[in-house]
DNA sequence: AATGAATGAGAGTTCATTCAT
DNA sequence: AATGAATGAACTCTCATTCAT
């Protein structure tokens, strides 16, 4: 019914103003420097709307991690299902996407790799748990690609698994580099282009 | 001579006792969730006694980091040092080297790739931007390793820096999962070459 | 209109409980003496309560005393301002004013005492510095009040400021006294007047 | 025997170098401000030999108060005792080694003024009483020149006991005002023998 | 239903005193 | 006998969460 939807649509709009305010806070201060009370001041909600929305503090942080840990996967599995492509430009598309989505969410990145780091494992484990979960998904899809550019007679036949892995994070340090590099868009591509041709074709002399 | 009275190899032994005490937790439990009590409990060393060593919690942090940090610069300083050693050997020395840094002293990488995740720079920027110095050493180190390897026509000529930091990566990537398997040393090695020759030879037919 | 909300009103007096608390347990046991955890336990009120009204132990303390010496500041700007009255009158009535307060303000005036006498000077500069200029210009009041009495032919014509400093202390001595006799109204009463009676007319024979 | 009285100077040397110390750090910083190991440290002796010579913090502070004191004291005594001297040289003799006394131990007369304020009288409640025990003697000898003053027909018949006070806190008074005051001896002079007409001779004109 | 004041456990750190050397 | 390193109780203050209004 029309009603409830409202109601339904105004709930998820505040959740997500929330998290918003939640997300610049924690990636300014971390988990730790961070308290409710700011994120009631800096997002206008009272204490207690945030706790009708999310049941603590740590529940707001995993929600704020995975949402948007799922938002990058998401990408990359529109990439790797897209039938006409080869695994070649496949990895090209993923290399891009995640330089851009770590452009537009330098906040979130650095608290997505904290989390990877495990730093707080003890204190968040389901957390962890998912994240990696979420991470391994992402190099799964990876691993399937290669898999594919084998098959295809694009790749050399390396065990597909420790290549996504390689792939994976030098995907990661090339997206992550161009936080902290004042580059236009140019630029980046290139150096984008340039990493993936000395990961296809290697960087020693024949 | 090693004047060194038996007092300060007192002092040194016990420092380093509760400093291992305290990476243990601190690696377990991250820096805020590690308490004082904890680490003076676990070490037997009295509250007062672990202050008359460290000024505090953070400094006591912040030695442990450097100080681990400083380790493994020193390791890829000696190897880039090595006069009759090609480029190409020295890169693969040091995939090794970190490795096995790796493999024995996983509860500080948690801290070390924790702190230049950046998530507490507001709450300890000098550890944060010290750390990353020693990082961008090592980084210069191997881009003096490809500058040499170029110059010696072992390696296409690429921006050193680049390629030095797309090493880096896929150093501590291959690295970082000898955590998270269960290889024999035959396998690591055959993994690290494998990853090796795909980062020289490029995954591409060609 | 007198629009105070409940609220504003039940803090003001929850603030005033506090303090009230507060300056028993400092007034016997001085500043250092006394514990935050003292405070809330006699108070009744939660450690957190009382950190909601005052941001520490030092600007409770402040408030304290500020707020009592201001006081009795008041008592005698009132009295220096009174048109119609006498010099020697307007003396006689601070130094009953003063005698009052003490016998009404016991704990406090130890406090204030106290902080004349500079004791931490270095821990507590501000409040020094405040409580010194209160107290100077309480001695300013009646310096004019000496200056007053001059012009009137009532008084000889001594330094104005000096005369104000020796009047101040012996009223304050001699209401500080009020507190270890068991004196009656009366007692009291012809006390001051003799005291004020050997200040005005000295005590020596011719 | 020669030995030991050397011994025994030799420990009076030492107490009296590590009271003087702890005077002048007491007097800086207060009682709770100060630590016995900036005493150790100021006063170039361990620790463990303070604690020889001092059973404590506290009966430190005990006998540096007390002593002081009653060095005021004696010069109290001697003047009180002279034969051939009026009542009215006595006081002003008094009032003139007070504010001596004042100006070459300003350290300790914030200290002393202090504990006269009976702050901390529940933390250390025997140094108070002894301190206005020696006060009240103190106002005992006034007294007793105030009676011999009486007698001789210098005074007026006002009780003496109450004069006494009154005088000793104008003494008190005249000579804290020297430790704020840039005056040199002529001024000081001046100032104390018009406070000390002021008192005998009064403020009013008849 | 929505609010935000109230709560109190638990944190890091200090320092008077002791006592093994 | 002389030392000063070692001790640990006790301090002030913070903040996630609750629940009366």
């Amino acid at each position: 019914m029309a009603t409830i939807s409202r109601k339904e649509r105004d709930d998820q709009r505040r959740r997500q103003e929330i998290l918003n305010t939640a997300l610049s806070i924690f990636a300014a201060k971390g988990f730790h420097g961070t308290t409710m009370a700011q994120i009631s001041q800096e997002s206008q909600y009272p204490l207690g709307t945030i706790y009708k929305y999310f049941s603590g503090k740590q529940q707001m942080y995993h929600d704020l991690v995975l949402h948007k840990v799922q938002e990058l996967g998401l990408i990359f599995l529109e990439i790797s299902k897209e039938k006409e492509t080869t695994a070649r430009q496949k990895l090209l598309d993923s290399l891009f996407a995640k330089a851009r989505f770590y452009q537009s969410n330098d906040e979130v990145i650095r608290i997505y790799i904290s989390e990877r780091s495990n730093i707080d494992a003890v204190l968040m484990p389901k957390l962890n748990q998912k994240v990696n979960k979420m991470h391994q998904k992402m190099v799964d899809l990876f691993q399937a690609i290669f898999e594919q550019g084998i098959r295809d007679g694009e790749f050399k036949a390396y065990p597909a698994k420790e290549i996504a892995i390689v792939f994976s994070d030098i995907a990661h340090s090339a997206s992550w580099a161009t936080l902290f590099r004042e580059e236009d868009e140019e630029a980046l591509q290139q150096r984008l282009k340039m990493i993936f041709e000395m990961f296809t074709q290697g960087v020693s002399i024949n």
